[in-house]
This record gives C-alpha cells, sequence and structure tokens, in this order.
RNA sequence: GCCCCGGUAGCUCAGUUGGAUAGAGCAACUGCCUUCUAAGCAGUAGGUCAAGCGUUCGAGUCGCUUCCGGGGUACCA
C-alpha cells in the first residue's frame, strides 16, 4: 500500500510502486517478484523461503512458546470464585475455561503463573441456605438423598427465597411498601442474626456452616475436575475478611476511611468521582468489598507477585475500580496495577440466567447432555469401531467438552454471548470437533506412514516447489509465535481458537486435493508429512492452551 | 437520571489495530466417498456493517449526535 509514500514520492501510485518494488527484488533475496494493483505493491515470496520457515517450525523445540525462568515474572489469576450456596452454572463455565485458558497462555509467554480461587464460603447468601436447612431440612444430607452436594445446598438457598418472596407478599399486602418488607421480612432478618453469630464464632452454627461447605466442595471437586480445570492456591473468604476488616479498621485510624454514627464505615470516593462506598456493615460485619481487600493483602504477603489478574464478569467493573482505588489509598503499591480480566456475560434465548429463579443451565446437566450427544453422535456416524469400549467413553468426553469448550472460548471474552442449549450443540463447520476431526485425520495418516517405514523427517530439498495451498499453510504455520504473544497481550483465548481454525480449515482443504503417502515424488510427499505432522502439533499446542484435548483417532 | 459496554448475512460469530470485491459456521439448495477418516471438501444464495454527520487519498474500524439492547449505580455477591 504505497498512499502514505506519495508525498515524499511525488509520482503516481504505480509509478511510486513500481520503484518501490524493483528496489525491494534487488536488494531482498527472499522477495523473488513483485505487483502492483490500485496502488497496492504485493511482494511474492520465493518458496525456499516458506520451507525453511516450516524446517524452522517443525525443528524448534517448543516452537511458538516462550520458555519459563525463575526470573520470569509472576502473575496470579484469580478464577473461578464460586459462592458455596449453589452448584456451578454456565456462566460460571465461562469463567472457568477463560481463567484456566488465560493462565495456559500466559505460561506459554514465558511468565510463572499461580492460578487461585477465592471461595466465597461467608456471608448472608450462605446464611440464608443454613437457615433454610435448619427450617425445612427435615435432617437431610446429600449421602441420604443421593444428591449431588452443591444441588443439595442449591435447592435450599431456591427454598429460602420462595418462603421469602412468600413472606414479603404478605407484608405488602399488608400494606408495608416493598422495602420495608425486604428489609423487615423475619426470614432476612433471622439469615442476619445467623450471620452475626456466625461472625461471633457461635461454635452450633460454625459447625452447621462447616458442615454444608463440605457437601459443596465434594460437589464442586466433580466439576472441576471433569472441567479439567484446577488450582495452585485457594483462598476462602472466611479467612480473608478478617484480614479485610483489620485493613478497613486501620483504615479509619489513618483517616482513609470514615465512620456513621450508626456504626457503619465508609470510603470517599468523590475526588475520584465516584460515591461513598461501604466497608463495614453498622451491625459490624464485612460486605463482599471487606474481604476483597483482605483477600489481596493476604496473596502478596504469600507470593511475590508481579502482576494480578481477576477473571470476574463486567457486571462487576465497577467493584473492581473501586477496590483498585481503595488498596491504592491503603498504601499499596499494586493496588493501581489491579488488572480486572472483564468478560462478558452469558446469556440464554430467554434472556439471563438467574439461580434463585431457576433459569440456569446447570454446569454438570449441560456437560453430561453434550456427552450424550456425542454418544450417539459417534454411534450413528460409525465411528470408533475399532476402539475398546472404555477408549470410545474416553473420545465422548474428550469430544464432548472440546465442543463446549471451543464453542464458549471462540468468542471475544469482553462480548456477551448467547447460549442456545438446542442449537450450541453441534459437531460440524466451526467447533471444537472438527479441529480434533482434524488432529485425528492426520495422526491416522502418521501412523500409517510409520507403518510403510517411510521416513519424512529427514530429505526437506530446498528445491521443493509449493502449490498455494501449502504455501497458504505455511503462512499460516509462521504465524503461530506472533498468534500466542497476541493473545498474551490481549489475554484472549479466542485469537487461538480462530486461529485454530483458519489452519484447520486450510489443511482439510490441502488434504482433500493434495496425496500424502500416495504421492510418487519423494520431495512432495516429504514436504506432505512434513507439513501434517506440523501441523499436527500446533492444533495439539493450540487446544493445550484452550485447555481442550485431541484424540488419536474419532 | 448518571456511568460503562455492545449493535456486522435469517441465527451464532470473525474482521490482523485506517487499506484492495466485508469473511466463516449454522440453517436452505447443488455436487463430491472403489484412493491417506465424508464429524470432510467444492459450489449457489444471503449485507444500506443500527441511522446520520464529520475527520482523509481511503472508515465496519477514529470523533460527534440519535435510536435500540445489556450491565452498573445496594448495609446483595
Amino acid at each position: 500500500m504505497v498512499f502514505p509514500f506519495l508525498k515524499y514520492s511525488k509520482k503516481s501510485p504505480g509509478e511510486t510502486a513500481n520503484e518501490i518494488g524493483n528496489f525491494i527484488v534487488s536488494e531482498i533475496q527472499e522477495i523473488e517478484s513483485f505487483n502492483v494493483i490500485n496502488g497496492f505493491l504485493n511482494l511474492v515470496i520465493c518458496d525456499d523461503y516458506w520451507v525453511s520457515a516450516l524446517l524452522k517450525a517443525v525443528n524448534e523445540e517448543n516452537y511458538g512458546f516462550t520458555n519459563i525462568s525463575e526470573h520470569s515474572k509472576l502473575v496470579m489469576v484469580e478464577y473461578s470464585s464460586p459462592n458455596t450456596n449453589k452448584p456451578l452454572h454456565l456462566g460460571h463455565i465461562r469463567n472457568n475455561l477463560l481463567g484456566f485458558s488465560l493462565a495456559e497462555i500466559l505460561k506459554a509467554n514465558g511468565h510463572r503463573v499461580v492460578k487461585t480461587n477465592i471461595v466465597n464460603d461467608r456471608g448472608i447468601h450462605i446464611c440464608k441456605s443454613m437457615l433454610a436447612w435448619q427450617k425445612w431440612g427435615r435432617g437431610e444430607t446429600p449421602e441420604s438423598t443421593g444428591g449431588k452436594g452443591d444441588h443439595f445446598v442449591g435447592e435450599l438457598y431456591v427454598e429460602f427465597d420462595k418462603h421469602y418472596k412468600e413472606e414479603i407478599e404478605e407484608l405488602v399486602n399488608k400494606g408495608y411498601s416493598k422495602k420495608e418488607a425486604e428489609e423487615n421480612a423475619s426470614l432476612i432478618q433471622e439469615a442476619r442474626e445467623l450471620l452475626i453469630k456466625w461472625e461471633a464464632g457461635d461454635k452450633e452454627t460454625v459447625n452447621l456452616w462447616r458442615t454444608m461447605n463440605e457437601w459443596v466442595y465434594e460437589g464442586f471437586d466433580v466439576t472441576y475436575r471433569k472441567l479439567g480445570v484446577d488450582f495452585d492456591k485457594i483462598y476462602y473468604e472466611s479467612d480473608t475478611y478478617i484480614a479485610g476488616r483489620e485493613e478497613v479498621l486501620r483504615g479509619v485510624d489513618n483517616g482513609i476511611f470514615y465512620r456513621k454514627e450508626d456504626g457503619s464505615v465508609w470510603a470517599d470516593l468523590t475526588k475520584n468521582d465516584l460515591d461513598h462506598k461501604l466497608l463495614l456493615r453498622s451491625d459490624g460485619t464485612s460486605v463482599y468489598m471487606t474481604q476483597d481487600i483482605g483477600t489481596a493483602k493476604m496473596r502478596f504477603n504469600d507470593f511475590k507477585i508481579d502482576q494480578m489478574i481477576y477473571v470476574v464478569g463486567n457486571e462487576q467493573n465497577y467493584h473492581f475500580e473501586v477496590l483498585s482505588i481503595l488498596l491504592d489509598k491503603l498504601g499499596y503499591e499494586w493496588g493501581r496495577d489491579l488488572y480486572h480480566f472483564s468478560y462478558g456475560m452469558v446469556e440464554l434465548p430467554s434472556g439471563k440466567m438467574k439461580s434463585r429463579e431457576g433459569t440456569v443451565v446447570d454446569a454438570d446437566d449441560l456437560i453430561a447432555e453434550m456427552e450424550d450427544y456425542a454418544r450417539q453422535m459417534s454411534q450413528e456416524l460409525g465411528k470408533l469401531e475399532n476402539l475398546t469400549r472404555e477408549e470410545a467413553e474416553n473420545n465422548y468426553e474428550i469430544i464432548a467438552l472440546g465442543a463446549l469448550k471451543y464453542f464458549i472460548l471462540k468468542v471475544d471474552p469482553k462480548k456477551n454471548m448467547l447460549f442456545n442449549p438446542q442449537e450450541s450443540i453441534d459437531f460440524n463447520g466451526n467447533t471444537g470437533t472438527f479441529i480434533q476431526y482434524t488432529y485425528a485425520r492426520i495422526k491416522s495418516v502418521l501412523r500409517k506412514a510409520a507403518e510403510r517405514n517411510i521416513n519424512y523427517k529427514t530429505e526437506l530439498s530446498p528445491d521443493t516447489l509449493l502449490s498455494n495451498k501449502e504455501k497458504d499453510i505455511i503462512k499460516r504455520i509462521s504465524m503461530f509465535p506472533d498468534i500466542v504473544k497476541e493473545a498474551g497481550k490481549e489475554y484472549s483465548p479466542a485469537l487461538i481458537a480462530n486461529y485454530c481454525y483458519e489452519l484447520v480449515k486450510e489443511y482439510n482443504q490441502f488434504y482433500q486435493d493434495h496425496s500424502i503417502l500416495h504421492e510418487s515424488n519423494t520431495i512432495k510427499r516429504n514436504l506432505r508429512l512434513i507439513l501434517s505432522l506440523t501441523t499436527s502439533r500446533i492444533i495439539k499446542k493450540s487446544m493445550q492452551l484452550l485447555g481442550i484435548k485431541v484424540p488419536e483417532r474419532m
């Protein structure tokens, strides 16, 4: 594109392009020729440049990734962060997949990463479930009902909400305003009393709390394992809120925060163009913000963190803006540098998901449905006939989770996305399945090459002539390191997903009209085998960055 | 009200930082399995890039205005 040069050359676009083109061809060996169209100068790069680019990709250990050393930047990634009052749903799945993938991408970019989970195991919402169990639980447990612990507790939470709403309605009928009713309902007051008792360390309350949380953790573990996500360090807000409260009180002593007459503690953020923010309730209990201050402090005590990333939905943008300012006010130099990885909501065709109203897509149910569908499709297509039962079952899981993860991660994390349970489960087109399938296809070719004792690693002649499609794929392969860097810089798994899709699409086009093992010209055959091998490796690495497994056959 | 974020094909999404005729997938229609896996490939059709104005050689991309959608603005998390 030569327009910017016209003011220097003072010539027509065509003439300018020709002069530059001639100069480049004579000066740079790798440029074979050029052509000019509509003021655009196109340079043609010669084949042996691409051949050596392919050789570099296939021979370079850790191609596309940056090695980690002990001097690498230490990044802490917080993700998942569930509440222990309900099971995980589709929104949490997006969070977990993004957090895990982000950590993998950062590692590939040479950072040391600590994956952390802050479990929201205390607070008024937990007390609601506890109260519901006391009132309507009839002494049942997940064991006695045979359910998963997180679902068991989740149902209690819904139960509370149901009764609470009924009570509000009654009060409104008696002439209270809606707000008064919400405040004065006996159920919410009982829940609050429970929270105060809990913070005071009341034995019975704490025991119930501990028991119910254990139920939930057992349920979460199953889901996490299924999703393939894990953590290096788990924090519990039941521990961190104390540190938070101390920090807030220290802030009051130092005049950073102020106390109202009713005893509640506030931060005045009007100088930051924000309003006043509550930090401790008038009854002395902590709020969300209090806990996050404490959590941050504990983390920076525990690790020498260079960068802190919070993977939390964009509905909390304001919260993190405030958190950053508060930590800064408290004198933590890293406060300003917190990065809120703010991702969009997952919406359903019916609108937003709401746990209390039961309009959620449950994580466990969704995964199970996808596995069923994978099993059904595999059988319909007559796949996996040569596999053992165990291998087949393993493949259903790989395919189901691959489809789900890819579907979610291919979308720009910043944007809201729509998930249609009926239509979003698809194994054709731009899907994880398509990528896995291509991988399995390549592995099949490579296996057959090995069976026929075809050695394809040594003889890559620089005189190899390339078809356009072969050149396209090599071009794409040589972009991989830049894409990994870009994904690390932009914090975007979607860049990896979309890149990998393009690569795979091109490979399938190539596969369609190029023979590999049947090619009689050994120079060409070797090129195509190396091309296939390299493509398969990049597919595997890309999918690894997304937390997606690839099957050897499918 | 105020503050953020979005609007690209019927649907779900890309669009390489301002460049050539705006791309994929799904859905619809048409071809391709005696050859390395047809969960694939090739093709047809589908667009006022929400609307308008501006910035300049050039705007889906940058700026302003309007319309529409989402989120936030809690002694919820």
